[in-house]
DNA sequence: AATGAATGAGTTTTCATTCAT
DNA sequence: TATGAATGAAAACTCATTCAT
């Protein structure tokens, strides 16, 4: 009973985690982090504020916390893309799908992570912990490099920046509206960076 | 006389008011624009806090300001460039050296730019206004298309967004710490952007 | 028990608001409206000031507030009287009593609806409230004009405003300490009143 | 020279100190006294700031200024009412006139009389000078009373406060608009106070 | 005398966080 | 676990007053 007990109440305490945490997701993103007040997530979640305290520490821990899940989600995929099949181009074309892809799932919460805690300078740790995701996409096009398949006059570290800078982009005029969303727009979109970049830091012998 | 009084009490007044906005460039970039306060500004300017507001109408006016000074400038620089001599990589590479430039030359202005300004929920408008931006690069690489020089697969819009994506990503590190700012690397930087898209959204038979 | 709950705690709330209401009104009483800090209200109420804005949304609310639970209240009185049995000039020294009688009751109350609400000219909406006041003492006189106890050569809506000028200088004075407030004097201030005004409005050939 | 530029430059600096009392009483009527800046008083009478300072010693002097100028004006006009010849009711009914005239000459500044001077708290010593105004009111009816003329079963004082909240009302309430302030509006509300106070103060065999 | 830039004390208001229940 | 009342530090902003010119 008391192993029941302490099953089903850490699962009412994970399910009550998390729907604090969307609801965090879905208010950061409405009004920025700055902007968002414990008691409007509090008010989202249809929980007292006083709650979210026992939960999470700060409201920069709910932050924090929001970013580490998802982003810990993506990086797992981008490593399995690193090392799974196919040509470099053909995993930083797998990159793109995961990363743009993402949106299309989350918007909200891909919103939070592009506009807040990227370009956060409190979020240093977290910001570090950014670089793994490059640092993945690096190591591919590192590969790449060594295979043949891809330039080496660019740097895999700089090449990675770019890469990123132009998914990064794209997402953000998404989420800023300035770029359409509808399905067909955004496979555009997805097919652009893809030539582009692909293209871009193609072995010139190998280019089409 | 009278002419020359206004100007010089004039000048004095515009001397304050760029004292006032130099400051605030300052302290925006070392502690980011929330965690600012009105007095860090009057105190890096030399002044009582009651005058910051002599000038500026609030704190976010301040920034307004910040923003729309630097940015008109370098609009006028792209503008310059799409209307210049030269085959559209050759432009695309000034758009890029002019970008990083603008880093080299006053990176905390620019730091407050990349990370305030371009982000900002808050200033939607002011986003507007940066859209004149991608619009000049969107019309400079329309051209190049409609020349022949680049790939024509690729809509002018989003390898205006992929472009400003690369030059983005590379200053935001820079801004962050995560990639070096010696002379040297930030010229790798430069060159390495350069090489990418301007392969990526050369024409397959012009490209070397 | 839900419902003793929710009364209860509806109860505390209620109480808390009295409570800073009451100490407002002392304050605004001691001080004025104007020179009276939120802080000083709160330290009277001897709650963090914080706690304020937990029940009113401001200081001119907090001040609204007052006002419109004691000036309701005395439009309730007024109108008892108006419906209620008597010659007109009876009805007429009621109000009297009454209106100067809501001093002896709560002076500071009194006092900031005097020298604060009744003067303001930002709270202009309220003033129109009062003008309820004034209406009933209107529809008073008019009835007795009708019952040709009343002189019928003056306004109805005149008179009542000298009837009422008549109470609010007395209560003034009262308030400002020029007129003396022992049982005695205020007795007689009402005896004055009611003489004056009563046979100021009496129909000539009524006239004692 | 020496002479005639004395007088001549006290007679500017007279024209200053009226020009900015005069600004000043425009704006207190228009905004309230508390919610007038010094700015605006200097802006209204199309001076800087700083010289309201040359001519006053502060905002609440200017205030009282503005006061005693006018105030010590009605005072004399009500002494020589109560000196004058005539009834103690036509004296009365004189009485009347002056303080209803004096709206109609210069609404604006008895606007700023009563509501801001008249009621304010701050302004103890002024609201003593006020009642000289009674007094002399007071004196009048006690002439009234001893002459057989006035009844004397009311206090001289009470007469006076009755007599002058007659009065303040009606004016209250042009200034605030309640009660309209067309030409014949005004002189029916002049002909019902005369008539209401005068028949309430009448001894009882005199009465009409 | 006149200007208006400069000062800074003072006030309202917000909101993350704590805590009694 | 859950509530929401209570706290108080912190910050933006105002404006009377001073003062150099």
């Amino acid at each position: 009973m008391a192993g029941a007990g302490g099953q089903s109440s850490s699962g009412v305490r994970d399910a009550r985690r998390r729907q604090i945490r969307e609801a965090a997701v879905r208010v950061f993103a409405e009004r920025g982090y700055h902007a968002t007040r414990v008691s409007d997530i509090a008010a989202e979640a249809g929980v007292a504020h006083g709650l979210v305290y026992h939960y999470f520490a700060s409201k920069e821990d709910l932050l924090r916390e929001v970013f580490r899940r998802s982003w810990s989600h993506l990086v797992v995929g981008l490593e399995d893309i690193r090392q799974g099949p196919g040509s470099a181009t053909d995993r930083l074309a797998r990159v793109v799908r995961l990363m743009l892809g993402s949106y299309r799932m989350a918007p909200e919460l891909v919103r939070v992570l592009v506009l807040e805690v990227t370009r956060s300078a409190n979020l240093r740790h977290e910001v570090e912990e950014i670089r793994t995701g490059f640092a993945t996409i690096e190591a591919l096009i590192r590969d790449g490099q060594e295979a043949g398949e891809l330039r080496r006059d660019v740097s895999p570290e700089l090449a990675s920046y770019i890469t990123w800078g132009a998914i990064d982009e794209v997402i953000t005029a998404w989420v800023l509206g300035t770029l359409p969303t509808t399905d067909e727009e955004m496979s555009a979109a997805e097919r652009a960076i893809v030539a582009v970049v692909g293209a871009g830091l193609a072995e010139p012998a190998a280019r089409t």
